[in-house]
RNA sequence: GGAGAGCUGGCCGAGUGGUCGAAGGCACUUCCCUGCUAAGGAAGCAUACGGGCUUAAACCUGUAUCGAGGGUUCGAAUCCCUCGCUCUCCGCCA
């Protein structure tokens, strides 16, 4: 949620901003909303005010035995009106505070302006994709003779569903025992093991509710409502919610593995072979949690540590700062790291780096004490460190050989109890 | 699934209808005192959203908030209802 001030002190500037990604800030709205609700509100306080002023003189009166008659008539003179004053002043809040819920960030000043992922901009390349001397198969094609089992993964749950097995289901867990490791002993992120399901006020706080809703897998339970978590981005950071934690805890760094659900409403058609686009996947996932003054060196941070994967892995990829067309809903800034997959010739995402600022922030209540006694809202970020079946995507299309055995990244060999190449 | 207990400020904890936003303590901040340390004394110390004043802050002031929501009442931390959560015991269970 952005800050209601900014809209209040000029709220054509932060239109401005909105529609560089794309959103309409409709402004007659709030502002006609704004006005009821100062006018009322101050009607509202008036009557309340009144009404307990009188009613202390009653308490007062009762405990003097003195006649109350006159004062019940006073309160009860005023009491419908504030009651239908109340009434109306809280569903007011309510609609204000819905408008602020689906109003999306605003980007930082550095996002290039930008329509769509098209306007992207590549920050850097690294690394030089492999020259096969063999015609390169795409990972379905050299997966299958591993384990990789489309069509059990359909049977058991439907499109969009795989089951890995084998040496390949090793090669998996691998990849993510790396990625958790080198992110806790190497980067110092505290590892996390969180629920997959959760409530809607968690989603709320991190911007995928109440906007998105249709992204995601809801189970029922009892009366309420349970949500598969779309990324661990969202438990990590919810860890603070309505805290205020002390500024000398800061930064909070946390990390988890943790499967994620997506429903990829709207991407029909999309990415149907194989498992670049799945309903489950695994991540790694980086959340911090940091001082105002120090995110933006965090971002910089997460970045690398992504990246780290990436060249430790050997992978070519390349970084793109995102435009601010094509970010999420609560990034300020984002930057997307890209793998290169040889059969689709092109970068693939495979982590996604954002600052959130005091987005998340802000619907979270999430505080730190300053030194000089204010609560202040934190900046939180997350990134990918990074998605596991896309990773494993990747090295089984570059580290593939012509009679499709799969080499075995060195970093992992460890982790593959010796093997080098299945 | 059954039975019971509980949920109050950063923490502990008092408070069963009326000058209660809430005693007391701890922690914290400032000051005083004291060779150091320790101890002692004084004051301050919740959050959100309004209004006033102001360039702004400070400040003054109002309203709301005692797990959440609803109800009763002139008035609710306190009474009633629903829900959530925590704990104890029993049953079941990976």
């Amino acid at each position: 949620m952005i800050d209601i001030q900014l809209l209040h002190n000029d709220i054509q500037l932060i239109k401005q901003k909105l529609a560089n990604r794309g959103f309409v800030l409709d402004i007659n709205t709030f502002q006609s909303l704004e006005n009821a609700r100062k006018a009322l509100q101050v009607k509202t306080q008036d009557l309340q005010k009144k009404r307990n002023s009188i009613s202390k003189e009653i308490g007062i009166a009762k405990s003097t035995n003195e006649s109350t008659d006159t004062l019940m008539k006073d309160v009860n003179a005023i009491s419908e009106d504030l009651k239908a004053g109340e009434s109306e002043l809280i569903e007011l809040q309510e609609k204000i505070n819905q408008f602020m819920l689906n109003i999306p960030n605003i980007p930082h000043e550095s996002t290039f302006i930008g329509k769509s992922e098209a306007d992207n901009k590549v920050v850097k390349t690294i690394g030089n994709p492999r020259k096969f001397n063999f015609k390169v198969k795409d990972h379905v094609d050299v997966g299958v003779q591993h384990g990789l089992n489309f069509d059990l993964g359909a049977k058991l749950s439907g499109a969009r569903f795989v089951v890995i097995e084998g040496k390949l289901a090793k090669l998996h867990r691998a990849i993510a025992q790396y990625m958790l490791d080198t992110q806790t002993e190497k980067h110092g992120y505290k590892e996390c093991y969180t629920p997959y399901l959760v409530n809607s006020e968690t989603l709320m706080g991190t911007g995928q509710l109440p906007k998105f809703e249709a992204d995601l897998f809801t189970l029922s339970h009892n009366e309420s409502k349970l949500y598969l978590i779309p990324t661990s981005e969202v438990t990590l950071t919810n860890f603070v919610r309505d805290e205020i934690v002390k500024q000398s805890d800061l930064p909070i760094k946390l990390t988890a593995h943790t499967p994620c659900f997506r429903s990829e409403a709207g991407s029909y058609g999309k990415d149907t072979r194989g498992m670049i686009r799945q309903h489950q996947f695994d991540k790694v996932e980086m959340v911090q949690i940091v001082h105002p003054d120090k995110s933006y060196d965090a971002l910089d941070e997460m970045v690398s540590h992504a990246e780290f994967i990436l060249t430790s892995l050997e992978l070519p990829y390349r970084l793109l700062s995102l435009c601010t067309g094509d970010m999420g809903f609560s990034a300020a800034k984002t930057f997307d790291l890209e793998v290169w997959l040889p059969s689709q010739n092109t970068y693939r995402e495979i982590s996604s780096v954002s600052n959130c600022e005091s987005f998340q922030a802000r619907r979270l209540k999430a505080r730190f004490k300053s030194e000089d006694g204010k609560n202040l809202f934190v900046h939180t970020l997350n990134g990918s460190g990074l998605a596991v079946g896309r990773t494993l995507v990747a090295i089984i299309e570059n580290y593939q050989n012509e009679d499709g055995s799969i080499m075995i990244p060195k970093v992992l060999v460890h982790y593959m109890g010796g093997i080098e190449k299945i």
